[in-house]
DNA sequence: CATGATCCGTAGCCATTGCTACATTTAAAA
DNA sequence: TTTTAAATGTAGCAATGGCTACGGATCATG
């Protein structure tokens, strides 16, 4: 008799799709960021904030213009579209809820916001629900 | 006047090397997973369990051969190096906690074990005793 | 307006993780 | 034993995200 694993609940077929994905949340969420603090958000200010190369930053802004999230031209300043900002204000909401979360379950500062920068692209709404439920007690 | 900017708290230098060591990780516990279930794990049970070809398993089992995590042999059942087999039950468990963490946060089966799969290889050592002391309570 | 510093784009390399197509090995069945 | 099905390996392509090196654009400043 052969038993049957079950496969996992994500499917890993998907890999490279979720990991494009976080990209283009991270850089959403750092235009909107870099905007608010400089004024204007420049390629290589993209490239200190994630500390890549503004190669790096370059193709990916280009690929996320392709998918409509950001508004570039060639030596500009980078925008967010409508669709990029709609993004990255659902994105920082649920980084800071996130955050708030594990720091109102103890952990410092300083581990809440590193590990919070890697679970919130893992976050789903029921999860996300379920933590801002937490925090109003 | 130019304002600073902090850089990220995890660097994204290290993106690709992160998303090696989450593969890792999925793997090795997925090969404990796979031979407590079936004897023995071929390339194959990998595949059906990631939902991905048996060449890009293949690959990865050869990567991670040479990380000194698993063992194979040409056409032969993979297994875990004492190494691997460590890494395996560390992951496994903090799984478990994370998956544990948020049922009892209120986020039902369905949903906590597709965001536990997501949020456990960002679950730090602090982040892992905070939910831990959680579940005690 | 010229010029040099800074910013940005392009070319081209590598690693990781997907894939299809085809070859080879293993093991089971005829 | 031979043949056939299943499992595994290999070749080679694409997308993503790292990099260095080099060249063109922009802008402040002399």
């Amino acid at each position: 008799m052969v038993k049957k694993v079950k496969a996992r609940s994500v499917p890993f077929s998907q890999t490279r799709a979720r990991h494009a994905n976080e990209t283009a949340e991270d850089y959403v969420e750092a235009v909107m960021e870099l905007i608010a603090e400089l004024g204007e958000c420049r390629v290589l200010d993209l490239a200190r904030y994630f500390n890549v190369s503004h190669v790096t930053v370059s193709r990916i802004v280009k690929r996320l213009h392709d998918e409509n999230l950001l508004h570039t031209m060639p030596y500009k300043p980078v925008e967010l579209t409508v669709e990029g900002l709609k993004l990255a204000k659902r994105v920082k909401d649920r980084h800071l809820v996130v955050l708030a979360f594990l720091m109102e379950l103890g952990v410092d500062k300083t581990n809440a916001e590193i590990d919070s920068e890697g679970i919130e692209h893992h976050v789903g709404s029921k999860t996300l629900a379920a933590m801002k439920k937490f925090l109003k007690k």
